[in-house]
DNA sequence: CAGCAAAATGTTAGCGCTACCATCATTAAT
DNA sequence: ATTAATGATGGTAGCGCTAACATTTTGCTG
């Protein structure tokens, strides 16, 4: 049987509460009795039982963090954000993932509200009618990430339409005139989506057309890869691809480096996020660079300060975005 | 305040128990009454306090999973691997990562040990004498994950410095007699420095000298770009480069394309990982897949099954790897 | 050294749930 | 019909801790 704080009670000759202060504020406790229940602690080889702490005070310190993936290196960045900030106040996260279905995220959302998290971190404002209930009547604060808009409570995000609007015109800036947009599953990655509708507003506003490529399969390089090329079949006129994220822009560079496409003098590449790969891809890939790890810190930071019951000075922040010009467009 | 099992016992016009049953065995309650306690579950709006269930059952169905590192995508896919075997058993991971610090290891053991989780899986065999005593003490199941060796309990990794002697021996036998390992802080990162173990095992063997460059910073792209500029000045006679990952050596092959520098001509590049990039850059990288997420697959499976009493045909499970040949050297 | 405020420590009563055993209802077999 | 065996449900106690209040000790003033 694991010792209890009984046992350190008993071992240090004081009360069970005393212990218990000693473990969680310390600086009440005078600093000999302090020391006489550290050395019980170390003595006894005590573990403390923090199941029993959270049942007993009603707050676990547990922070339930939903992205839609782990195998995007965009959320990982923002789950570093978010973990380096609470780890360093005693947070500790719970991670999962919806895989971008949003009865998925409902159901994690309820798996984990019943271990009481202190608060919780979703990914965009989007959610299903069951999910956006249970997270409004919810009075732990809520973060709604990566996405600005209508939020819950908190909301620390880029302007996805601007990001697509501020590509389009850099786009036209440099002359082209038939750009086609690629995404892949864009009914999922409905923040892919938003920069669309962006970039067409853009183009539409000069009376060009915005066709959309969708590509059947969530991918990486390969699905960029295959992109090119059936852009350059299906639209021979397309001189520009503006491509919804990275992965798929420097999927597409490094093929048209292997076929000796030339880019961006037959087909000029864009991207978005601002991976570091797109700085070492020749042509160096024009992108969007969004401030990922800032989205996750801020929010972490933010959550901190409304569970500790602080005032923010807003409930939302455009963490804004910067456009990135290589050679690639 | 939140509905609990009680009030939904009153509801339901059962007992607190009864609810309970529902909520873990539901076979045990008939059907109808089950469906009335449901019922209650919905009106009233109950949501599960996990945090008291585990105290009172002692079981938490948390896992406790420690990895040096969430920039790394290797480690990432473990995760994933880990993650979807365990969520599909009902148990929720516990992250954290140690920065390649080994007290930091420790102080994670520790605190996780305080949320009495069912297992703990963590990433590798060396650990400070404190941690390792801990987790030798522990009776919860521990799996030692990536490398193989004398493991406390589980054990669940690939041969590393075999991997290295594999790498060697294909450079040797393409020719080779003048080999670099260039590697990214080994003291950290010490299953690098296992494989160039292997390395210069092989070399040495055959009479040649194994020189090792260990770049300052655990670092990406950038790195491996600086290692490549390096080794051309500081080992002239250097026909390959034996990197200690798929990061640095795509780093370097990418930087090669930049500068105009011919791989494998100039210059063989050989990795370590099998990374999707890898198959992208011109050359194609050689390199050694590992079964990243299939080491975290296994490793939950085999912690599920010493979890729930079922017994293993073994405690280590060699995962191997696989020498990937691209055009790279 | 009394007297009092402030600091330090203790007592009691749960937090919400499940383990354990007891009880009651149902069915099958004699 | 009676018993036994099984299935379904309930009562009680306690998991290990902390909140809230109660009590004791300490340090200081006049």
């Amino acid at each position: 049987m694991q010792p209890t704080i009984a046992d350190v009670a008993m071992e240090a000759r004081v009360s069970a509460i005393t212990v218990s202060r000693v473990l969680n504020s310390p600086d009440v406790v005078r600093p000999a009795t302090r020391a006489r229940v550290e050395a019980a602690i170390d003595k006894v080889g005590y573990v403390r039982n923090m199941l029993a702490g959270s049942l007993a005070s009603a707050s676990s310190r547990f922070i339930a963090v939903i992205v839609p993936s782990l195998s995007n290196i965009v959320f990982i960045e923002v789950i570093n954000g978010l973990q380096s900030e609470f780890e360093r106040q005693g947070y500790q996260i719970l991670l999962a993932n919806t895989d971008y279905d949003l009865d998925r995220e409902c159901q994690l959302v309820r798996t984990f509200l019943g271990w009481s998290p202190s608060a919780l971190v979703v990914t965009g404002l989007r959610h299903n009618d069951a999910c956006q209930r249970i997270l409004s009547e919810c009075d732990s604060p809520i973060a709604e990430i990566m996405e600005l808009g209508d939020a819950i409570d908190l909301n620390i995000g880029l302007d996805h339409p601007e990001a697509g609007r501020c590509m389009a015109r850099y786009l036209l800036g440099k002359g082209h005139r038939n750009i086609v947009y690629v995404a892949a599953q864009v009914a999922r990655d409905y923040r892919a989506g938003l920069r669309y509708d962006g970039h067409r507003e853009v183009l539409e506003a000069s009376g060009l057309r915005a066709p959309l490529l969708d590509m059947g399969q969530l991918g990486q390089f390969e699905t960029g890869a295959r992109a090119l090329d059936r852009v350059l079949v299906d639209y021979p006129d397309a001189s520009a691809i503006h491509f919804a994220n990275d992965d798929l822009a420097a999927g597409a560079l490094l093929h048209a480096q292997r076929q000796g496409i030339r880019v961006p003098e037959t087909i000029a590449i864009a991207g978005f996020n601002g991976l570091p790969i797109g700085q070492h891809v020749t042509p160096r890939l024009t992108t969007i660079t969004s401030p990922r790890h800032r989205i996750g810190r801020l929010a972490a930071e933010q959550v901190i300060a409304r569970i500790e019951g602080r005032a923010l000075s807003s409930n939302q922040t455009d963490v804004s975005f910067e456009l990135s010009i290589g050679e690639s467009a």
